[in-house]
DNA sequence: CGACTCTAGTTCAACGATGTACCTTGTGCC
DNA sequence: GGCACAAGGTACATCGTTGAACTAGAGTCG
């Protein structure tokens, strides 16, 4: 073996701190075995035509030097570097933080890595994300677009990268070429919820979660779309308008305070469908404050599914947007399209499901 | 120009899809003012020995052109990419999902890009964060460890990349070369906030946090770590033990239930030095339920100052961790290291201030 | 036996950006 | 006029990996 005239990354001697050891390249794993580069890439993209033993060498090897392959030569050559970018508008908030952390998980599985990028700044940060970031980096991005609405997504002909959307903000006509869209039917969940509180015989079913500023309740796109369900099935049960209560916001304290202003003024109410599962929280711990037994006495669902949804008591009965699969199916349109597939936009709708657990059903 | 003899993309005729726009590069930047490659580069890079007109001509071309950089051959030159590894246990949680913003946006701030890797898988996940994952690909790591504990940290005596530890469970010697460390100092940080409550005259003050499960106990240092800070306080002020409520885990619901058993057992109870602010924020609901003011007869503290905090009633008081300037240390050091700095392991003491609002002062 | 095919490799040229070394002007000054 | 020198550039090699194209040898078959 020839002596390396450039001893890379020599110890140093004495107390001193060792030196951080340059990355291990093909080429050095090769010249220990005295084979050409390409094998080894060959062996590690699985390619034909490296015979078993010299494979098994090569493995091997790749041990023992401790090596891996460097990305950015990768892209270089491939043009791809396996990277994700998950622009969303904010980590902090129970719901997006689970998203989040499905996308990583599912990323993983994938052997993929999720770059964050947060959008909170709004509309200039949401645009920055569409227009391409400032440097080639990722191979596709996740966009769950927030301020932006139809009208700058529309006005886009073609995504400069791979694109999914998600939400329920978007047209399902007029997506740009190069994206794809999940989107998540709020509006019907909101039904099946007051539906599913309608089977159970509850005949005095309240929507808690619209928000009691206007501009607000305009915004909130989320809101709105889950009311709107919430009047379908009302209507359909010919139930008339229904009770709609306000919340200031959709937290726990929200729910507490809000359930308490319900039930003064409608105390004839015997089910509640929340905005979401922070809001069913401190609605239940409202009501066993006020001494309502749930469910015995008001039928209590929420929307989200979070964590801790599980464990409230009674465990809370609510619509789970299934994040998990959520990710996975956006995470696998947007890697067909990375692969090459550039056919037309598609519209896939997320699955979701009533999990029914102590506080209603 | 020679043709191509595989026509890279060629556009669909008809009214297929427009096709995806390669990148531009350097290279038609430079030809389409006919100046060398160089310069460009120059210009990007902000290096001396080009004219102000000249440098005026590329940015605009830059600018028409939409050209970016492309991260991977710059990983080849200079071998950075300006991607920082996030390696938390999982966003699910408010602290750790709130914190991982932090990141985000201080990050963004410093134009490097957070990519996020989840170790919620345990000890295996964290032993890969250790080990250098599987592709080259981050500049440095930014490591927050729970499984992990000093054993494991301190077998190596050089890490692969610049990582920065943050947490508060490594001893401060023996860090891996290469490394640094932020400490989040939870025990004074506790001793803070119970030494507040007696401060304003609390007589009666109380823990409510320890989990009622021992192993649970073990294993969730920062439930000891502010536990021991609140022995401290006690002891110091001659007030012997002090009383602590445990409670099943570290949510409102918890809280909840915890001080309802409290204020039975302890009637006397005059203060509430709470684990974190959802423990808190159940704390609040609860005496709220028990007709006990707060803070006339009972002050409540908490610890996080997550971004709820401000908006219970009454209003939170509580330590803030500063997440967003724990996040700009901890760059700090990082890109610090990612530039070349080789020197020993520095060890921060992580800031973190007492936000009175209405619960106690 | 010669023409094939197959296997297990090899060599070479890229991908895009940048550091080093070099070259070309124009200008000032003796 | 001749020389030094700075400003404003250019040319080229290089980073690590992989696709395309090639080769040497072994096996197959008519």
């Amino acid at each position: 073996m020839p002596l390396d005239p450039v001893a890379p990354a020599a110890a140093v001697g004495g107390g001193g701190p060792s030196v951080r050891p340059r990355n291990v390249t093909m080429r050095e794993v090769a010249e220990r075995l005295g084979v050409s580069i390409k094998t080894v890439s060959n062996v590690l993209n699985e390619r034909p035509n490296v015979g078993p033993a010299t494979r098994e060498r090569v493995q091997q090897a790749i041990r023992e030097l401790n090596y891996r392959p460097q990305v950015g030569a990768q892209q270089m050559r491939t043009g791809t570097t396996g990277l994700i970018t998950l622009a969303i508008p904010s980590l902090a908030g129970t719901y997006f933080s689970e998203l989040a952390q499905a996308f990583a998980d599912e990323a993983q599985r994938r052997r993929r890595s999720i770059m964050l990028h947060s959008t909170a700044a709004g509309r200039e940060e949401e645009a920055s994300v569409l227009s391409g970031f400032t440097r080639v980096l990722g191979d596709g991005v996740v966009f769950n677009p927030l301020q932006i609405g139809e009208d700058v997504v529309a006005g886009l002909d073609r995504t400069i990268q791979p694109t999914v959307f998600i939400g329920e903000h978007l047209e399902e006509t007029g997506l740009p070429a190069g994206s794809d869209y999940v989107r998540t039917d709020n509006a019907s969940a909101a039904e099946d919820a007051t539906r599913h509180l309608l089977d159970l015989g509850r005949t005095h079913v309240v929507y808690l979660g619209a928000l009691d500023v206007v501009e607000a309740q305009q915004a909130h796109s989320t809101s709105r779309l889950r009311l709107c369900g919430f009047h379908r099935a009302i209507a359909e049960a010919g139930l008339g308008e229904g009770v709609v209560q306000t919340v200031p916001t959709w937290t726990q304290e929200g729910g507490l305070g809000a359930v308490q202003t319900l039930m003064r003024e409608h105390p004839e109410t015997d089910g509640i469908v929340c905005g979401n599962d922070d809001l069913a929280r401190g609605v239940l711990l409202g009501l066993r404050g006020l001494g309502i037994d749930v469910p015995g006495q008001v039928s209590v669902i929420g929307h989200d599914n979070i964590l801790e949804s599980p464990f409230t008591t009674p465990p809370l009965t609510t619509i789970d947007p299934d994040k998990q699969a959520l990710a996975a199916t956006v995470l696998d349109l947007l890697i067909e399209r990375i692969g090459g597939y550039d056919g037309p936009p598609r519209v896939v709708e997320a699955p979701y499901r009533l999990v029914v657990r102590g506080s209603a059903g």
